[in-house]
RNA sequence: GGUGCCGUAGGCAAAUCGGUAAAGCCACAGGUCUUUCAAACCUGUGUUUGCGGGUUCAACUCCCGUCGGCACUGCCA
């Protein structure tokens, strides 16, 4: 049997870093066993889907290069399917309309919470008589499509990650709803859990791989297999990924989504990296750092783990830092290109091209996000800039002006300048004037970009000279130099 | 409350059928390099596998109990 797996995702928010790492691990089986990964838009939940969150998770997914074979597929386009599905099990005698309002049922449960006792649906309505049926229309009350579930029932699987797994059918809350509440002989809105089963069976899904979450709707779902006459196949629950303080991951800790992590510059290959690592760990022998296609090659539910992952951003950023630094320059100076224009520095992305360049060799084995990118080459972007406390306390200091006025009078034998040149000219400064090489360099550093720390001061002297602006902030640090 | 899952150093984790635990990575500390910060490189700290029993020559691995964490428990997905 071939495999096909698939992602479902609901569009009520956009694309999660839980259900992105999902459609790793799936996409990742799909490509180990040369199977089929599809797409389909869980849009079962009219009001809180929305077009443009389906639309970020397509953008999402295309982003990290999870490309999908099929679909997308959007649940919404196949409620006649569903409705179809629900009259077989209702002609089987395997579902019944109940008439419960929401009422009577939280009233229930609270009897039953008052007692001590879990609660769940005492299937009061699973042998309702033809005529107590059109009793309760005539009274013109609506009713909910629900799936029996019987007590002693007992639903056993085999999860690629867990194991044997087995349920009670009495611990699975009473009969369940699979459609939503229509009036007089209708079927309302299917529901999710339902749903899912019938379009996993229409497209032939081999395994179901999905978040622990998911687990408890797991026997349910079987048994809905087994009412439609389906193949149940094979399921997969990882691990979910955790919070610092171990609860699940949700939009309430911070950045949660994709396109978040892709605005603070994380790139595609590193993100996809580190929700891999979230919960499955590579053979002997492999790098932790990989490509998805590397990892597909290797990867088996057999090294996945049970435990929750609690999401460090150290590790991520250490990550990505890698990536960044091992990026050709040219490639990474198109990613930079945005937070540069989005900063409002003034550039031609074209005639500076290898200006731009030379900056971002220099900088580059100093990124961890695109976004330092932005902090780290402002003295290079912007000719106004203000001394840093540090800097002025810098030039402030004794023997710190003639530092700067040697290095000055100096320049004029050295142009245009050159990494030699640099090199050189220090080196007669140093010695022509009797001045420690220390003192030169923090009195240079100083001076020409405003800061006492940053990139390699000789390389970011020879980018200033390029745009012309190194005689200039020479000269504006005399002035300030005791 | 009920059901289920999980529990190896600060974090991610390895340890194929029970056979010397903590490989590797991040973080942390120190060092080297250097004009600074970072990077890079080197070295180092951290444990007795939540806890208690049991089976066994041998248990992180199996069994029982216990504690803790989490998930689910909806006419949401």
């Amino acid at each position: 049997m071939s495999v096909r797996v698939r992602l479902a995702p609901s569009p009520t928010g956009n694309l999660h870093i839980g259900t992105a790492r999902t459609a790793v691990f799936n996409w990742l089986f799909a490509r180990h066993q040369g199977g089929k990964f599809i797409l389909r838009i869980e849009d079962t939940d009219l009001e809180r889907s929305r077009p443009e969150y389906t639309q970020n998770i397509l953008d999402g997914l295309t982003w990290l290069g999870l490309n999908w074979d099929e679909g997308p597929f959007f649940q919404s386009q196949r409620l006649d399917l569903y409705r179809e599905k629900i009259h077989i099990l209702l002609e089987k005698g395997l579902a019944y309309r109940a008439y419960d309002t929401p009422e009577e049922l939280d009233a229930m449960r609270e009897a039953q919470k008052a007692k001590g006792e879990a609660p769940r649906y005492d299937n009061r309505h699973r042998y309702l008589t033809p005529e107590q049926c059109a009793a309760y229309e005539a009274e013109g009350r609506s009713a909910v499509i629900r799936f029996m579930i019987e007590d002693d029932r007992e639903i056993t699987w085999t999860d690629l990650v867990r194991g044997k797994l087995s349920w009670k059918g009495r611990d699975l809350g009473g009969d369940m709803v699979i459609a939503r509440a229509a009036s007089a002989g209708d079927i309302g809105q299917p529901l999710y859990n339902f749903v899912v089963v019938v379009d996993d069976i229409d497209m032939q899904i081999s395994h179901v791989l999905r978040g622990e979450d998911h687990i408890g709707n797991t026997p349910k779902q079987i048994l809905l297999y087994e009412a439609l006459g389906a193949t149940v196949p094979t399921f997969g629950h990882a691990p979910l990924i955790l919070n610092q303080s171990g609860a699940k991951l949700s939009k309430r800790d911070g950045v949660t989504s994709i396109a978040e992590f892709q605005q603070m510059g994380y790139t595609a290959e590193a993100l996809a990296n580190y929700m891999t690592l979230l919960g499955w760990s590579p053979p002997e022998g492999m790098d932790e750092i990989f490509l998805l296609p590397g990892a597909a090659e290797k990867f088996s539910f057999d090294r996945v783990n049970k435990a929750g992952a609690k999401f460090d951003w150290d590790k991520l950023n250490w990550l990505n830092s890698q990536y960044l630094h091992q990026m050709p320059s040219n490639q990474l100076l198109e990613l930079l290109l945005p937070y540069w224009q989005a900063a409002g520095y003034e550039f031609d992305a074209v005639g500076d091209r290898p200006w731009l360049e030379q900056l971002v060799d220099l900088i580059k084995p100093s990124l961890t996000l695109l976004q330092d990118a932005v902090e780290m080459s402002r003295y290079l972007f912007v000719a106004q800039l203000d001394f840093s406390a540090e800097a002025t306390t810098q030039l402030q200091q004794s023997g710190t002006a003639a530092a700067v006025q040697a290095i000055l009078t100096t320049l004029e034998s050295y142009q245009p300048l050159t990494s030699e040149g640099i090199q050189s000219l220090i080196k007669q400064v140093t010695s022509e004037h009797h001045l420690k090489k220390g003192l030169v360099m923090r009195s240079l550093r100083a001076a020409l970009t405003k800061a006492m720390h940053g990139p390699d001061l000789a390389q970011s002297w020879l980018l200033l000279h390029q745009h012309g602006w190194d005689r200039s902030r020479l000269e504006a640090a005399l002035e300030i130099a005791g």
